[in-house]
DNA sequence: TAGTATCCCATGATATCCCATAATTACCCG
DNA sequence: CGGGTAATTATGGGATATCATGGGATACTA
């Protein structure tokens, strides 16, 4: 199954990505705004928002419905009783659709917000189809680390060109 | 995948290519005027504007959407947890689509200012299917550098030539 | 009924729109 | 060919809209 290009047809031009970074404030309640960008993303698909745990970093990660059935799909796969796959299972229990009130907030539940660290503030992360939300001194020591990185081993390899059209091949 | 040869076949003639330097004015409030030139290119294609962080110099870099999708799609290819994954990841969180306003302006965040040292003016550098933004006097250096470098150790290698239509070998 | 979640409204910051101007360039017509 | 007129473009400034955020009121729910 080939990943579909990220380019949709219907919506010539515009790209229904996560990116930039947005830094925004966790009230006492618990509530931070979801950044207005990514909102109309989500929006623009009539999609809800679910938030989990990463298994591999002290951030909490967001995505649209597709991602969350990638994820179910790419399980379905394996051995069910496999190691792996309990692994993997973690992320779907850790996971949890957001409800956005109508001032664009959600509420962050503690134990997310003890997972990632957050310390009244939450870093968002745009990285593609999904983005990352970070305590912001964590963030930014990746983003110097990878920059260093890149000076050193320099960037990894992008074939440039056309990309073929979907259902193209 | 090939590139595909830049003149298209709807629009004779016209390259839809960021050639050539502009140097624009960017005023209290952190807006620039997108040079013309550039603005025709993407309006013809009806492309949104990308700024990101360049991942090696202190510029900015502009685009298409194409050049987004290229990455999001290459790093869906690779494992994501690899360095090479995460250096990517780099260029999109620090990517913007910029809004540009009914008179051609959009507006650089604070951000983008500090990281390309710009100082009241922003050097536009078409290089083809992207440009970069410079502030001009280290602009002028690396100019001046290259062609130094050209007239003593001589230029690269260019092979010339029609370059291959998609699907062809 | 306490504790929490959701809604609703107020506010400041700032991004976006709209209009004016000046300088340049493209155009047209005598 | 030339000179005047009309676009185009970059840029400044004020008005308006959007967004993040705080706080109080109301609805759930266990």
């Amino acid at each position: 199954m080939q990943p579909v290009s990220v380019r949709k047809f219907f919506n010539e031009g515009q790209l229904d990505l996560f990116l930039s970074t947005y830094e925004n404030r966790i009230d006492v309640k618990g509530r931070v705004s979801v950044p207005a960008p990514f909102r109309t993303v989500l929006e623009r698909n009539r999609s809800p928002l679910y938030i989990y745990k990463s298994l591999t970093h002290a951030c909490l990660e967001g995505c649209g419905p597709e991602r969350i059935s990638q994820i179910v799909d790419a399980i379905d796969q394996m051995d069910s009783l496999s190691e792996e796959a309990e692994i993997l299972q973690t992320m779907l229990f850790s996971a949890q659709e957001m409800k956005i009130d109508s001032d664009g907030r959600m509420l962050l539940p503690a134990e997310f917000i003890e997972f990632a660290d957050l310390d009244g503030t939450a870093l968002f992360s745009g990285i593609g189809r999904s983005f990352q939300i970070w305590r912001p001194d964590q963030h930014q020591k990746r983003e110097t680390d990878f920059r260093d990185r890149a000076a050193k081993q320099g960037v990894p390899r992008l074939t440039l060109g056309r990309r073929p059209e979907p259902g193209e091949r």
